[in-house]
DNA sequence: TGAAATGTTGGGGCG
DNA sequence: ACGCCCCAACATTTC
């Protein structure tokens, strides 16, 4: 029966799809393999360098990977280093005649893979990808004259035309025809973190996907918006890092509509409208790669940005003096991740009122959001920073005071992540500077003292901002 | 998936 | 009864 498979020993390189379900790379080298080696490329850097909550799940995420391949009667074996020269490596150790990967749509990604291609084929083995990490490939929506879209509306559009042409997931057997590798040091158990503990498993994204579509889709369009609530699904770090398909997570979808009552169908196709985003950012990547490097819109690319480094620091600390601005800094801290609307302010705020360059802001939500993705991260900075797709006709300056009053009304947001802010009433909390010093001392709230004066004034800043663009239009 | 400035309307107090 | 002013509420325009 091997004599219909093309290869005899396939290594699936996991990177990006750090799950068994639905994961083209391994359901394709099952079929297309005697015996597949799971394998793992881990950089020194992500043992040795600072553990960041993005680093932490991560490895949760890996520790999952490894459970579920057990359970399969296989393990996840680990190379260390660059993978252009580990995977090589893993090859020639393991003797395989193919390497099966998810994917990638950045170009130097794409650079990387192109060249770790022509070095394998010179050893006698192929690399092939799999498409995994968008639902329906940029090639397949395209507007009439054959060109990518570069405004989100006609987009969505041109994408729901062929919502249905989805590839439905795929479920894994309950065995892995795996090799028996004799060598114990080069799998993953034999690293010290490598011990499975609570929450590690991919399953937790599946139950996840059933909580949100069961108890808060329905909600979605409005609950969505506001940080002190738990409205969103919550999946983004694992689409991130792929413990979860999206097309599971689209098919699902679709499916808690079927059954959902009319009022319920709008929350969930908010929900798709955003994983739709998501699919938009994905196809700008691929079509203008430049983004990764500079705006999007050429007449951006000369805009002057502020080197204040401290101002850089107070913001990335939380330390700004605009109470959401720091709530949602300091969660990023705390939890490697943050609210949509509260990036969205965030964002603004570097950009608008600090008048520091998106491309700072995108570096350091990379390092530290579990849910960091070149395409939305980068289309997400572009976006606030008003240099992307979408051009809009007027300057989105954001105020960070009506920002917050609106959607966070009675500060539960802000007294989760400032606790110096915790005691005061609604009526200040997003502006304590608007107490007079009696009513400072009273709630121990003295700015200036327990908690920072206003770092810019967003009257002024405003104001300059607007000088700024102008003048590069 | 803005915000501020400016314009319009209508009710109420008041002489 | 009427005009006048103030101002909140809402709508429109502008950046």
């Amino acid at each position: 029966m091997s004599a219909h498979r093309p290869y005899r020993r396939i290594l699936v390189w996991f990177r990006r799809a750090l799950r068994v379900d639905d994961n083209p790379a391994l359901w394709n080298a099952l079929h297309d393999g005697d015996e597949v080696v799971p394998l793992l490329c881990l950089s020194n850097a992500s043992l040795y360098q600072k553990l960041t909550e993005r680093r932490k799940f991560l490895r949760s995420a890996i520790r999952g990977l490894d459970a579920d391949l057990r359970d399969r009667g296989t393990a996840l074996h680990v190379r260390m280093g660059n993978p252009a020269v580990a995977i090589p490596a893993a090859v020639a150790a393991y003797q395989a005649d193919a390497v099966y990967a998810v994917a990638l749509h950045d170009a130097p990604g794409m650079h990387r893979d192109a060249r770790l291609k022509q070095e394998l084929a010179g050893m006698g083995a192929a690399l092939i990808l799999w498409p995994d990490r968008v639902m329906r490939e940029a090639n397949q929506v395209l507007n009439a004259a054959g060109s990518p879209y570069k405004v989100f509306t006609p987009y969505k559009r041109a994408w729901l035309h062929g919502a249905d042409d989805v590839p439905r997931p795929v479920s894994l057997p309950r065995q892995i025809r795996s090799a028996a590798i004799a060598d114990g040091s080069q799998l993953l158990a034999a690293l010290s973190w490598a011990s499975r503990g609570p929450g590690d498993e991919a399953v937790g994204a599946q139950r996840l996907l059933r909580a949100f579509l069961k108890n808060s889709a329905a909600h979605y369009s409005v609950r969505r918006d506001i940080p002190g609530v738990e409205g969103t699904s919550r999946l983004s770090p694992h689409l991130s890092v792929g413990t979860i398909s999206i097309r599971r997570v689209y098919w699902a979808a679709r499916e808690a509509a079927e059954h959902a009552a009319p009022s319920a169908r709008e929350g969930i196709s908010t929900f798709i409208s955003e994983l739709i985003w998501r699919e938009f950012y994905y196809q700008v990547l691929l079509h203008f790669p430049h983004v990764l490097e500079t705006a999007f819109r050429e007449e951006f690319r000369k805009l002057r940005w502020s080197e204040n480094a401290r101002h850089f620091a107070q913001w990335s600390e939380g330390m700004t003096g605009y109470p959401i601005v720091d709530a949602a800094m300091r969660q990023l801290l705390q939890e490697g991740w943050m609210h949509n609307r509260a990036r969205m302010i965030v964002a603004s705020f570097l950009t608008k009122d600090l008048h520091i360059s998106w491309q700072r802001g995108e570096q350091h939500f990379f390092r530290h959001l579990a849910d960091a993705d070149l395409a939305s991260n980068n289309g997400g900075w572009q976006w606030a920073a008003g240099t992307g797709t979408d051009a809009s006709p007027w300057f989105r300056i954001f105020n960070p005071v009506l920002q917050a009053k609106k959607f966070d009304p009675d500060g539960t947001y802000v007294r989760r992540y400032v606790p110096e802010l915790r005691a005061l009433p609604a009526s200040h909390i997003h502006e304590p500077w608007s107490m007079n010093r009696q009513e400072q001392e009273a709630h121990r709230c003295v700015v200036g003292k327990h908690y920072p004066r206003p770092l810019v004034d967003h009257h002024e800043q405003r104001a300059k901002t607007m000088m700024i663009y102008k003048q590069s239009l």
